[in-house]
Parts: C-alpha cells; structure tokens; sequence
DNA sequence: CTGTTAGCGCTTTCAG
DNA sequence: CTGAAAGCGCTAACAG
C-alpha cells in the first residue's frame, strides 16, 4: 500500500539511487531523468519514509526547542506561542520538523534533553538561556550539538538570540525622566539573570543622561508575595517615588501592578513603564509605557541560526540583539 | 562513539534479538538476562536509535499537535501554550515525542499534515476541531490515523476532547439573572463554530429558565473592526440592555471591552460575563464574571484518548465533555 | 551519468 | 529461552 523508492525507481525504470539523488536534489543525474522522477513523485503524492531517511543518513529531520517551566503561566505562555510558531515557520522552510521539549513537574530539562540527543530524535536545539543548568549546556558543547540560546546565558559565549535589554530599559528610563520625572525607581526581577542585569543597567544609564542623581532599585524573585513585599519596601522607604520601571514581563508585571495599585491609591500623577507588551495595558486605566519585544523574529532568527549550524555554514552572527519597539505614553 | 545495541549485546555476551525484547518490556528473556542487560544499558547510559526503531517497527514515537492560525495571539498563544505543555508532558510519560505543526501564512494544514502522516513522521494527531477543512479530516480517516479533535467537530463524530460550552454559558447567563439584570444580551463569535451554537444555547436555556424573554444576540467575526460595529449595533437597537454575556475568549473579549467601553460611559451598573478567563480581567476597574477552562486537562486527556488510539486500546470515552469552573462577580 | 552493493540500528520471525 | 538471519526504506560509496 505504501509507496516506497522502490516502487518509484521501478516505474521510473531506473536504480533507487537515482530516484535518490533525483529528489534530493544531489548531482549526478541527467537533467532528463531527473525531471521525469520528479514529475513521478509528485503524481504519486510519494513522500520518502521520514524514519528510513534520517538512519540512513544519520540526520533526523528536526529540531528541539526547550520551553521553560515557565510557559505554563499564561502571559509567558503568550511569548512561547509566538516564538514556537515563528521557530516552526522557519522550521518547514527548511524541511525541519519542530519538536517541543517541556519540562515536567520536576522541572529538569537535563534528562529529556539528554534522551533526545542519544536517540537522534534531533539535530539541534534552541533553548532559552535563562532556564538551563551549567552542565546540561556543558555536555552540549562537549557533545558539539548544534544548538541556539533564546537570550544570552551569563557563563557561556555561544550562539544566541536577544533583544538589547539594556536600550529598552534606557528608552523607557529616558521617556519618563522626560516627561519631568525625577524619582525613578526601579522594581527588579531576580538579580542573577542577565537580562535584569542589563535592564538595570540601561536604567542607570538613562538616569545619568538625564542628569538624575536619584535611584532605587528592589529585587524580586517572581512569586507574587515576594514582589508584593518588594513593592510595599520600596514605596515605604521612599514614598515619594514619581515613577516606576518594572524589568520584567509576565506575570510580574501583574503582581507588581497589583501591588502598586494597592499601595498608591491616586496613580493619576505616577509613570509606570515596563519592559515588556501586553495589549491589556490599555484597558487599565493608566498609561504604561512600554518595549515590545519582537517575538517572532527572535523565534525565526534563532531557527534560522541553528540551521546554519546544522548545515555546516557559519551562521551570519554569534549573538543577536534585536531592537525592540517602544511604545510610550 | 555512539553505542548500538551491537556493543551491548557483545559486552552482554548475547544476541541482539535479546537484548531488544529485554529493553522493550517483551517476554522472552529469562529474568536474569533482562536484568543483567538492564543494568548495563544503565550504566552505559545506552539509548536506542530512534530513528532505527521507527524504521523497524514502524512507529515513529512521535505525535503532532496541529495548532491554528490563532495561536499566534497572545490571548490565544496563552491558552496554546498551556495545551501544549500538558500533551508534551503526557506524551513523555508515554515515552513519546511532541512535534508541533504550525500552519504556514496561507494558513493551510492540509500540506504539512498530509506530508508528516505520509513521511511517518508522527503516529498520530491532535489537532482543533475548527480550524480544519473536512476534506483533511475525511482523509484522516479514510487513512485510519489516530486523531483527537480539541473542540468538537460539527459534521465528523470522532474522538474528541471539549468543554462543556453549554453549561458554562448557562451558569454566567444564570448568574447575571440572579443578580436582577433584565435584559441580558449576547455578544456571539462565528455563528458556523459548533461552540458558539452551543454558548448561545446555554444562554438561551438560562434566559429561559429564569423567566426572562427578552434576548439579543449579535454575531460577529473575529475581526476587530467588525467586533466593534457587532456590538455598536446590539447597544443602537437596544439601548437598554443592563448586561452582557460575550460567547467568546482570546483577543475577541479585548476588541469587545473595547467597544463596550467606548459605548457605555457608565459600566457600574452592567453585568459582563465572559466565557474565557484572564488574570487581566482582574485589573479592569470592572467586574467580569467568566468562565474558565481546564487548560491543562483538555491537553492531558486528548493525549491520553490519542495514545489509547495509537496503542490500540479502546479509549475511555468517544467525546470528553470537561467541566469548566466559573468566576462569579 | 547510472546501477550495484553495502550498510544505518533496530525489530521480528523462525529455527534450534 | 536464545540466537541467526532477514529485512524496514533510504543514502552513499563505488564500479562500470
């Protein structure tokens, strides 16, 4: 019942390899001939055997992408869709299959991704920087598979994809420092990530630019209490606070609004911004300025910086820092 | 460099037929064998080809997850996401993989379903009910492939995997009658989506029961400007409505709110109700009383009925009608 | 340019 | 219970 090279070669009255390289578009075949097994295939709607071809030529057609614990919540749920989408576009455009690895309840990526590799269900992966144990992505290097970063890891130099966090921090920073603001606080996510480090950094940038002596900075993990307690510090230790940068998307961002709402009943008068965009902010009541990241094309680009990897061509740039857009108010 | 079951059959010091029946669980073996090779294959952290077990046994051990169009939308991307997360966790505890397919710009799926089916890229398919044209599903069929509908289909009685739509919008319109609203309207999304009828249905049924006669319903596409004009249309006709029930989640609540709010200066005293949860409603200044879905049971359960499929075990049931819980304002 | 010949690593009869 | 042998469908030398 199912078509396999065989029967195609046998119709087509030659050897299988040359059905082969016919449709792989390898030299070797005349002109001639190869038309003829193409216009074949097509007519027989024959598809080679994904499974046979990936043994045989030691290649498995697709591609790995890790998603966060992370992706569950459904504002980071919201980036991972647009990246896995625009990674799986990318994807089929280069006859790749994508393949989603997520992490279980545990939330440790080191074994699925260890069994994925062994078994050559992949040739590559893309993961995001921030969520990855130091030896996992070790063992990748070491293994030499070719794999991407979403974000940049703090400790390794490898290929990766990321926005400029530190511009978008300073942009926003700037906007509100313009707008005559001049106690600018800022409300952190987990000091270890390097994006908060460079979002801070853009931050104090921006405020020396402007010539603002003043900062405040309060860290937070993401569990809602701890951002809520970050919060009320801040605004106890300095309660004439004028502004506020948020570093971080998701539901962060919720939380901290949350919080904010509840200890500044009049927020008429208060600059809020944040480093990422949902288009529920307009619906608040209260203008937040904010940086869109560009989701898709940080999904097509790290795809497409695997599969030149993959295919043995330099990709066109170690690190990528994607602008991002401002939307200001 | 990389470990076949040759070495381990060497250094096991038996045939290889043994030692693939004592790693796949099949009888055959005495039990000190299996467990002698076991505990090599441990320690040797050996893992079989993947792609050499699929050619063998003709299985690839991968499923796919067709996502729509829509998933693209943050709203949309985060009910995906959750899915996803769910079918790839399920699928792990199976010892599958989850490749996702994700519709191109032209928006088709037939291609790249019909190709990963015939590539025996994937044993089997989950994929929404809606978002898919009947000649793919009729193909499905006819080929016998293993598939859940995510949704109910309208026309193919198939295994599926849904919420019970009805219910839920008979609760939120029940709801808003307790609370003295009169004249409860409806905002309703694509009148061709079996969830629509069924949403409309169970806000009739509730009308119906509290005693009320007074309806209207107002369709609309997902499109923002006819969101828009749907909704300034049902508030010109019926200028007294006091509540709203809008049949539909993703970005149509946000498009909805929208004009509602552009509408109605005073939403004080007007009951909305919204068959979709987002934590942003919270945030609105509005009380919302909705609807939500288990996200993550929809994707656990449709991959368990498609692995009972695969495996050839009857599933449990034909249509799973999940229980969606409600947030009452 | 074309066809023949070996495998890729695993599963699966089928004898022993 | 065990092992030898025959493929699964394809790619990749290598002759011709």
């Amino acid at each position: 019942m199912k078509l396999t090279i065989n029967e195609i070669a046998e119709l087509a009255q030659v050897a299988k390899s040359t059905v082969s390289k016919a449709l792989n578009g390898q030299k070797g075949v005349s002109e001639g001939k190869r038309k003829f097994i193409l216009k074949l295939a097509e007519q027989l709607d024959y598809h080679p055997n994904a499974s046979a071809q990936a043994l045989a030529s030691n290649r498995s057609g697709s591609v790995g992408l890790v998603l966060p614990h992370q992706a569950v919540y459904s504002l980071a749920g919201a980036y991972w869709s647009s990246v896995i989408t625009a990674v799986a576009l990318e994807a089929r455009s280069h006859n790749y299959n994508l393949m989603i690895l997520s992490p279980g309840l545990d939330d440790d990526m080191a074994g699925p991704i260890e069994s994925v590799l062994k078994r050559r269900n992949v040739d590559g992966l893309i993961l995001s920087a921030e969520h990855l144990d130091a030896r996992t992505v070790s063992t990748l290097i070491l293994e030499d598979v070719p794999f991407v970063f979403i974000g940049r890891s703090p400790s390794v130099q490898h290929y990766s994809v990321d926005v400029d966090n530190e511009a978008g921090a300073r942009c926003l920073t700037a906007h509100m420092a313009s707008k005559g603001r001049k106690r600018i606080a800022c409300l952190a996510g987990p000091a270890d990530y390097l994006y908060t480090q460079q979002r801070i950094s853009g931050y104090r940038q921006a405020l020396r630019d402007a010539g603002l002596e003043w900062s405040a900075i309060e860290y937070s993990s993401y569990l809602s209490e701890e951002i809520s307690v970050a919060l009320i510090r801040l605004l106890a230790q300095h309660p004439n606070i004028d502004a506020l940068f948020i570093t971080a998307g998701g539901e962060f961002v919720l939380d901290a609004i949350d919080a904010l709402r509840r200890q500044k009943s009049d927020l008429s008068d208060f600059g809020i911004s944040v480093f990422d965009d949902y288009r529920f902010f307009d619906y608040l009541g209260i203008p937040i300025s904010r940086i869109r990241q560009p989701l898709s094309q940080i999904g097509t680009t790290a795809a497409s910086t695997l599969f030149s990897l993959i295919e043995g061509e330099k990709p066109e740039r170690l690190d990528w820092v994607l602008d991002t857009e401002a939307v200001l108010y």
